[in-house]
DNA sequence: TCTAATACTGCTTAATAATGCGAAGGTTTT
DNA sequence: AAAACCTTCGCATTATTAAGCAGTATTAGA
């Protein structure tokens, strides 16, 4: 494969000899270079416009200045069309869903190997999404409806209908009940949830995934 | 590995040709086993209590009375500890977030083969979520937020705590504002969103994914 | 079959939210 | 320097929502 077509890969991350060590790993392949590797965000989003990176390979505990999400973030409004995979120690936490948030497309480990490090690269490359079996249960399980909700089918049906920002008229209308009844059952998912507004009531569904 | 200790890999398929391939495979691994294979969801929620199977390989276009996705919430709901796999022609669309809010934990095409199909159920017993790169995308894609919003910093802000059920109030508190700037920034996302309430603009705002 | 849960309807009052209008100081872009 | 935008603030009016209180009808389960 010619240089031409090959994939621009753009490093950020501050331990250089991580740098390197992937930095060479990318290089063994025939499918993608290391345009550029930077200690920093700063750094790297500087240069954006003359790396023109496919993918980047973003650290997202970096020291100082702009973490690795903020940094991704930025990327991703410059440069739309690069691909971020995050490089990270830790596997758990908010921090996944923040980095996916950002833009990222990927959740690789500091610790990948040759091997991983090239496979994620060809997965993304190919329109996938590389990441760990624990991270993806992590995603798939962030959609999971909860099936012991405390509300009824008819709640849950007026809770759906409230996020899609009906008013009471509305929601009486879409169920042919008198808007007096839409009220009553707003009364009861609020008391069962015990928030006191349709906004209150959305934040607890999201956060208990009643819908 | 003594039958005992095999995972119990329940099989839900119409086709039963294709019942009867997947039941082989599955029968094929010392990892696993084929506890019972039914032609309806109906059936197989029947024996439930009976089959206690621990993999649910659901498929997702099931003809006449409960499809997969139904299947899929009631038999979460009956038997929590089951991981179910859908099993499906279709990798895009709607279906597939459906699948995962019915509480679906992985996503493989009846087009599967052995090493497909093994390596699924391999995946999800180490805790994964097997599915397909495209999946993967359109899952990761999900959750990333639009870089090109029309609201600027602060009103996102508002919108933000708008979506975790703050009065005016309480905003203009948290931010040191009045209330009635509080109304002024949400007047304008209003005009923005082309919205006239709060449900409404985090209606709008999950959509273009604005937060 | 009874009965408990759910679904439905109505009224009143108080609290919030929505709308329209105007205005001023600050920052960024052209 | 002007223009455009962002952020802040206030007032008046109307609309919608929240809450409390009361009751009937229907349905699913013990």
């Amino acid at each position: 494969m010619p240089t031409e077509s090959k994939k621009r890969v753009l490093i950020v991350e501050d331990d250089s000899e991580i740098r390197n060590s992937f930095s060479l790993i990318v290089n063994s392949s025939p499918n993608f270079f290391t345009v550029n590797a930077y200690g920093s965000c700063e750094e790297a989003i500087k240069n954006l416009n003359h790396d023109k990176p496919d993918i980047v390979l973003m650290d997202i505990e970096l020291p100082g200045g702009m973490n690795g999400i903020q940094g991704a973030k930025v990327i991703k409004d410059k440069a739309q069309q690069a691909d971020v995979i995050m490089v990270t120690v830790y596997e758990d936490s908010e921090l996944v869903f923040e980095a996916l948030k950002a833009g990222a497309s990927g959740y690789i480990t500091k610790s990948a190997n040759y091997m991983e490090l090239l496979s994620a690269l060809d997965e993304i490359t190919k329109g996938g999404a590389p990441m760990s079996s624990k991270i993806a249960r992590m995603v798939i399980d962030n959609f999971h409806v909860n099936p012991n909700s405390p509300l009824t089918k008819r709640e849950t049906e007026i809770l759906q209908l409230i996020s899609e920002g009906k008013t009471y008229t509305q929601i009486s209308e879409e169920l042919f009940i008198s808007k007096e009844t839409s009220k009553t059952h707003i009364k009861n998912i609020y008391a069962k949830l015990q928030v006191r507004s349709k906004s209150e009531a959305l934040a607890k569904a999201s956060l208990e995934k009643l819908i």
